[in-house]
DNA sequence: CACTTGACCTGTCCGC
DNA sequence: TGCGGACAGGTCAAGT
């Protein structure tokens, strides 16, 4: 699913398109998508007028501007898709290549605004999900209390980074990554890229990861993460941007997904294993698994 | 406590 | 073409 910056991405688009409209109905097919979607929940939904759309780690959050928000998180599969009213092509269309048609077999919660347009929370697996609640309440969450810093927050340097490692130490660099109580947003992708980037094998305990090699690995992850959302993030044939589209990213990944083809840096083939129970891409001669 | 593994779901792809 | 199993960009609970 999205990490930081589809994530990014589609806050950034969702909140050029619903700032400012008032809901007018919100439906939900399972009761899992939208876990306390009472009628009472439901009543703070219709009339309120969007007033803002923030992002914290790989969670959405849309501030109704009447004390409540919705979070929404999309795990895996989850998509927030926006359309306006007069979306409907004829058959043959250049642009039906683009608008698939919604609501699908995978759309979980529909938000209808007054101007008759609508949002749609779709997610295949149904691991994602939306909640309301008081917009006080939302640090108070376990997760929110846990969750470690913005990786593209100006207090993120390398010395934090470090810091934030180092409570790790006999778990391997890749799962010290996934882990967001360490650093927000970073998930499979941008832990494989990033490593990459800093010659570091992902099975590397975090305690034999030298203070340079983190110095670099900071970097390698500050500059994937911007280049990704500079690109609309990576795509599979799951994620797409609040107005559908795909995001390019991913022809501009180095390893992820690239096993089998030869490595940008040295043209080794590239490989993929599983470590920190995950599919894990390396290259094996710029990621030597001893490194100083 | 630190760390790893399985479960949650559905769809797709790959080998027999 | 059918079927079984592994796997998919995430996170928790339960296990060691």
């Amino acid at each position: 699913m999205p990490e930081l910056p589809e994530v990014e991405t589609v806050r950034a688009g969702l909140s050029k398109l619903i700032v400012g409209k008032t809901i007018a109905r919100v439906e939900h097919d399972t009761p899992k998508s939208f876990p306390n979607a009472s009628a009472d929940v439901k009543a703070f939904l219709v009339g309120a007028t969007i007033a803002d759309v923030g992002r914290r780690a790989k969670v959405l959050i849309i501030d109704l501007g009447n004390a409540y928000s919705l979070i929404i998180h999309l795990k895996m599969t989850g998509q927030l898709v926006f359309q306006s009213k007069t979306v409907h092509f004829g058959a043959g269309h250049p642009s039906d290549s683009l608008v698939n048609p919604l609501p699908d077999t995978s759309t979980r919660v529909i938000v209808d605004f007054t101007d008759g347009s609508k949002l749609f929370f779709n997610d295949q697996r149904k691991f994602g999900w939306v909640r309301l609640l008081p917009t006080v309440e939302i640090p108070n969450l376990d997760f929110f209390k846990k969750v470690g810093p913005e990786p593209l927050s100006n207090e993120f340097t390398w010395h934090v980074m470090k810091q934030r490692l180092r409570r790790r130490k006999n778990t391997s660099i890749k799962a010290a990554l996934l882990d967001q109580s360490v650093i927000a947003g970073i998930g499979n992708i941008y832990a494989d890229e990033s490593l990459w980037g800093a010659k570091i094998h992902p099975s590397t305990l975090v305690r034999d990861v030298s203070d340079a090699k983190i110095k670099e690995l900071y970097k390698s992850l500050v500059a994937v993460l911007r280049l990704s959302i500079a690109k609309g993030g990576s795509s599979s044939h799951t994620y797409v941007d609040a107005e559908g589209k795909k995001g390019s990213y991913m022809s501009f990944a180095n390893v992820f997904r690239r096993e089998g083809q030869a490595c940008p840096r040295c043209g080794t083939i590239i490989i993929k294993t599983r470590i920190a129970g995950r599919g894990t891409h390396v290259c094996p001669h710029c990621q030597k698994l001893r490194q100083a």
